[in-house]
DNA sequence: GTCTATATTAAGATAGAC
DNA sequence: GTCTATCTTAATATAGAC
């Protein structure tokens, strides 16, 4: 099989466990290949695993959620687009965020700087569509990271409560508050 | 010396690395106690110093935070005295928060169960501060999530961009965005 | 491309001296 | 209350057959 055919189950159990409690034990059991045949098509282990993940989970943002800002439409309808997909990518808030489990453990220092390039683009990407329907462009960063931190915490907040609903809630009235005071 | 004195260092330990990355080794080094001496302590080894990281952590909310939300004054003026509190306890968005670190990892069925006792108690406590300045109790519950939201969201945020003013700047809008539309 | 078998290191945990 | 020494298990990783 290719290795691509074992990413989704990667992203599942790094989301899931983090890069320490996913245990190459764990991730045989869950793709159903041995440990020699994980290292074959991994050669630098659990690191490299990791960084295919992000790779893949790039490419889904690049051609699923960056095109519905660039779509037609008002930016409330854009962000609500947006929106839609991420609650696809969140399973409507019963997985956690890959990027955020790995931020809080003892690998950050290894994926930080990946991270922190994706969530820059990510914010610059919304608060660009807020510029475009004529907010300032400082009030329209911070809006930018404002839907971050309302993704992230209500992911948090819905593990913790043990209820997706919550990150539904949150996502439902997310492009409304992004669009505050906007003309358009 | 009495085993509260370990507490801070395994605080900070356990937020940042997280369950699993938090060894034995990593804790012997920060606390300079030997392993055996470590189980002297906490004989139940990793589980048990969680638990009373979590005891410190809600006598300290107990004592800190909740009495802030008590006091005299506005709605808006406790609300503006727990955030005081809570940039406190993550030294200004520069630590990420323990609950969330032990949610995103492998031991989060350890902790869960207590991690949502803990929100539980906060989300309701600024519920009443909302309801009591005349909110009515379906938007104020709604808003004591938005507030758990946002300080778990900003610190995930802190983090990935590496830059604590994310959090500082969240948690200073954060009174006025729960006490919006209100009488008071 | 997958396997069995194995090497190596590090993890959590305990015994018993001081 | 702290230590050294040790045990047991589980982790990452590799060699080499099929």
């Amino acid at each position: 099989m290719p290795k691509d055919t074992y990413i989704p189950c990667l992203l599942q159990l790094f989301r899931q466990y983090g890069y320490d409690g996913a245990t190459l034990a764990r991730i045989s059991e869950a793709t159903g290949l041995g440990k020699a045949s994980l290292y074959h098509h991994f050669p630098g282990g659990k690191d490299e695993m990791v960084q295919a993940v992000m790779d893949y989970l790039e490419r889904w943002l690049a051609e699923n959620v960056l095109p519905s800002l660039q779509g037609n439409g008002t930016a409330l309808e854009k962000l609500q687009r947006m929106c839609d997909r991420l609650s696809e990518l969140y399973e409507a808030g019963r997985q956690p965020c890959m990027s955020a489990t790995l931020l809080l453990g003892s690998a950050r220092d290894l994926f930080h700087a990946r991270v922190q390039a994706r969530y820059c683009a990510w914010i610059n990407s919304v608060a660009q569509v807020l510029v475009d329907a004529g907010l300032n462009s400082t009030t329209a960063q911070q809006r930018g990271e404002d839907m971050v931190i309302t993704i992230q915490g209500s992911l948090i907040v819905a593990q913790g409560l043990d209820n997706p609903d919550i990150f539904q809630r949150s996502l439902q009235q997310l492009p409304q508050q992004l669009c505050r005071n906007l003309a358009t």
